[in-house]
DNA sequence: CGGAGGACTGGAAGCGCTTCCAGTTCGGAA
DNA sequence: TTCCGAACTGGAAGCGCTTCCAGTCCTCCG
């Protein structure tokens, strides 16, 4: 502290000097490993605290051949796609986890060309210990290279296409279905649905979800719409439903921001919710709170999506071979439906 | 490719060999470096390509003492801070610019005790080249920490307390100004203020520019509430305010999440907007496009705060001297003033 | 009192890459 | 033909830490 700023970093070999031990012995303190004597241990703790001796990350990880951090990538076709607050919570969740561990938590944007070949990279170097892939659509390749490049990998949410053996997921189809059949009991025939991309999971398990509670309820009137989980997306699917099916009672919307565009055009259109049309969505983020009125949603717990997929690859990491993982949604009544 | 899976990664020692040249060769042309043949070159090239060699980073990192990565820090109480889109909008202006890079995002937040050690760790050990250090309050130990590592730091907003070398801002002064001076303009005279957090620059200098903007236009009229940019901050305090000054004609609401807040209980209260109650808000996301009525708004560049971030510290990490740098905000008209 | 066995100890060999530096080559100017 | 410098070359010394392994020391049992 106290020391000229630019001094060199004091390095394990010093420490050993200083407290009269071998590098070996301070290394084994550092680590608390085994077979030191209690006498080294303290002068070698002393030296550490003298020195203010701090051990070289880069140097361990060589050593020990680990990387000491794991990557969250994030797959998609634009940046944009962290507008979506969601993934600040899976964040959220991770870095809970990870505090409790030495690993650190790197960034991956697989969202360009550019981004793709670093994403690649980092397999194919091991610069981190595993990886967790998120909104890979279609069928990206980038969950075959991480299967093959031998790195611990967890996915959040299946990928569309192959089989993954680790994954953490939400009971898409589930959720969607309930919120389906709420708006089916609140007496609604003509429920129509604005879609999630249909070349992903999570968009085709909403829709089927819708479906099949269509079908359960013994509803004949089908009408959907595709988005890609933005607000203006939502938009255009309300306005193209209500051109052709201005006889509506009732959206159910595969994501809150889609519904929240969806309540515009509805507004616009002079609707009242949730007497003309009932809406609900999916998600359970603030917007769906912000929303007027707000929002019914499925809520899903995504901050337990990061945690949870975090806590699987750590498991794969250590070398055990965790289940696959789906999380439970909530149906949260609001204003809207 | 075709190897077995888990064959052992080739070292650049091999690639030497097997290109028959030099450990040293092998490593100029991997850098590319002069002084190597162009025979040898291609030799080398060739070798690389046969034994889908890929450089070590971490070896790579130990030999170069340089790290390979930079993180993003954020504090905050509470990870729930990442529940707001502001900072995945960060995160992608911050991510776009290191793509060109070959430096690595790492994210840490330093919102619990345990956080923060970490980023104390992370600082003292150099395991990263530099960091970018946002949402800090009061007088947070970590800016000390970050400037006394030595770490080229750059901070995402001027922390309250001490003053930093590089920073880079948004005119918080001036948007508040700015959005108070159009309330004014549109006639109105009992504007009241939701302001932020007053122990962060942001939300002292938004308070500052709606004063500003009150004393510029002769306003006599002065109410404030302080919230935390949660929406139910917004709630309770435009419910404050509205107790205290049924007559209000106006809000200027420091964050959109809490001018949502306020939209919502002003729409409780029975007050029609903008007619009653003319609202404007601060940050430009989405949710400020979601609200009923779309909120007018102070936008402000989140992305190229990222970005700009990211450019001054790779310009630091470079060894040059970047200036600080503000910027612009502008005023987004909509339904709500 | 001899030994077996457990608890320590530290020298030395890595981990995979960069880079200094002493040397070698070689074309072309003198 | 001789000599000089520019262009190469590669041995070797790190970067800072972990860990194998050959020993040394001690204690306690028979």
């Amino acid at each position: 502290m106290t020391d000229e700023p630019t001094r060199r970093r004091p390095t394990l070999d010093e420490v050993a000097e200083h407290a009269g031990v071998s590098r070996t012995a301070a290394s084994r303190v550092l680590n608390n490993a085994p077979n030191v004597s209690h006498g080294k241990r303290e002068a070698v703790l002393r030296a550490i605290k003298e020195l203010g001796f701090v051990p070289n990350p880069t140097a361990r990880a060589l050593a020990t051949q680990q990387a000491g951090a794991v990557a969250l990538i994030i797959a998609g076709e634009d940046p944009a796609v962290l507008a979506d607050p969601f993934y600040g919570q899976v964040i959220a969740g991770a870095s809970t986890v990870l505090e409790e561990t030495d690993l650190h938590l790197m960034l991956c944007l697989a969202t360009s060309t550019r981004g793709q070949i670093r994403v690649k990279q980092l397999l194919q170097t091991r610069a981190v210990d595993g990886v967790m892939l998120m909104s890979l659509r279609g069928d990206d390749p980038l969950s075959r290279l991480a299967l093959e490049a031998g790195v611990p990998a967890v996915f959040g949410g299946k990928p569309l296409h192959g089989e993954v053996p680790f994954y953490v997921d939400v009971d898409n189809v589930r959720g969607a279905r309930e919120a389906t059949e709420h708006l089916a009991s609140l007496g609604r025939t003509r429920i129509a649905a604005i879609t999630g991309p249909l070349d992903t999971d999570v968009g085709l398990a909403r829709r089927r979800g819708y479906h099949e509670a269509l079908t359960l309820a013994g509803v004949p009137f089908r009408a959907e719409e595709g988005g890609d989980f933005t607000e203006r997306s939502g938009m255009a699917a309300m306005e193209a439903l209500l051109a052709r099916h201005p006889d509506l009672d009732a959206v159910f919307a595969a994501n809150d921001n889609m519904a929240a565009g969806a309540l515009r055009v509805l507004h616009r259109a002079g609707r009242t919710i949730p007497t003309d049309v009932a809406v609900v969505g999916f998600d359970g983020l603030t917007a769906s709170e912000i929303a007027e009125p707000p929002l019914t949603t499925v809520h899903q717990p995504i901050r337990d999506l990061g945690r949870e997929m975090t806590r699987m690859l750590l498991a794969l990491i250590a070398g055990e071979k965790p289940s696959p993982l789906i999380l439970p949604t909530t149906l949260v009544r609001r204003e809207s439906a």
